[in-house]
DNA sequence: GTTAATTATTTGTATGTACAAACATATTAA
DNA sequence: TTAATATGTTTGTACATACAAATAATTAAC
């Protein structure tokens, strides 16, 4: 639909879900080839770099809230890439022998989305846009 | 998290979908004055301005699928914001009464959102955002 | 040292969204 | 005119995510 005839286009909200939902289609397509959907693959690369983290901090490296975050460590401790320990009130999450073999597969996965997603919008304006919203999230986040 | 210290900050399926959930918090919020959330919200705005739209053109304005929209207007029907009449194969949704009365406060929370991210983005910067979202949104689609 | 307040995590429940399949109708081709 | 194909919509099912409440554990206050 051509910007003029959409009455929505100006609105933040609604062009931001509209992105938000066809880059999610198109970063799951390719982090496919690791069997996991990208939030997944995104705590994968997590806990493959930092050698245990709580669901707080996984929260805060994800912009997700804690509650989300036990949601999908439970279900990749199903399938043996990452388990927890509880040491008091505390949960340590860390990614299993398993989880780091998937590793590489995984970085190349997002790097091919990068780079599927720079040939459609140009490397330039793909990485501006890009610089954008995570500024202006960061000032949502705060505000 | 500052940016040097966030790793997915340059990926544009993390910040989009950060930006997206920020976004429709805030659009929750301010919509909650129409006792609708704001997906009910842009279809009664949509339904009150056309009168008689198919799932399939509502689903094109939002850009979400024709499933989605039935899911939609289903709890709009039993909201009584909205009627369906079936005729062959297709379907025309219609604003009911109701719905229209309730335009004038939806149009007012939709305006207090804009104001609101405005007042955190800066209103050129907000406008900046939207335009290149609603692009890029585009290429993709059509990619 | 016991009580109160705070913090970290998990659970119950709800919601928006999509995909694939199922229907139902319309259109085209033989 | 029937058979084959295409189109529009809805249903079954699944998933990521969040909020509020429940737990559990730590720290602070008296």
């Amino acid at each position: 639909m051509p910007e003029s005839e959409n009455p929505y286009c100006q609105c933040l909200y609604y062009s931001a879900n509209a992105l938000s939902r066809l880059i999610t289609k198109m970063a799951e397509e390719e982090f496919a080839t690791t069997g996991l959907t990208p939030s997944y693959a995104f705590i994968m690369m997590s806990l493959n770099k930092h050698e245990g983290l709580s669901p707080g901090e996984l929260a805060n490296i994800m912009m997700l809230t804690p509650s989300t975050i036990t949601r999908l460590v439970e279900k990749l401790e199903v399938k043996g890439l990452a388990k927890r320990t509880f040491k008091g009130r505390n949960t340590i999450i860390q990614s299993t022998t398993k989880g780091k073999e998937l590793n590489d597969i995984i970085l190349k996965a997002w790097n091919n989305l990068f780079k599927r997603y720079s040939e459609v919008l140009g490397e330039n304006e793909a990485s501006r846009l890009t610089s954008a919203l995570y500024a202006s999230a960061e000032k949502l986040n705060k505000s």
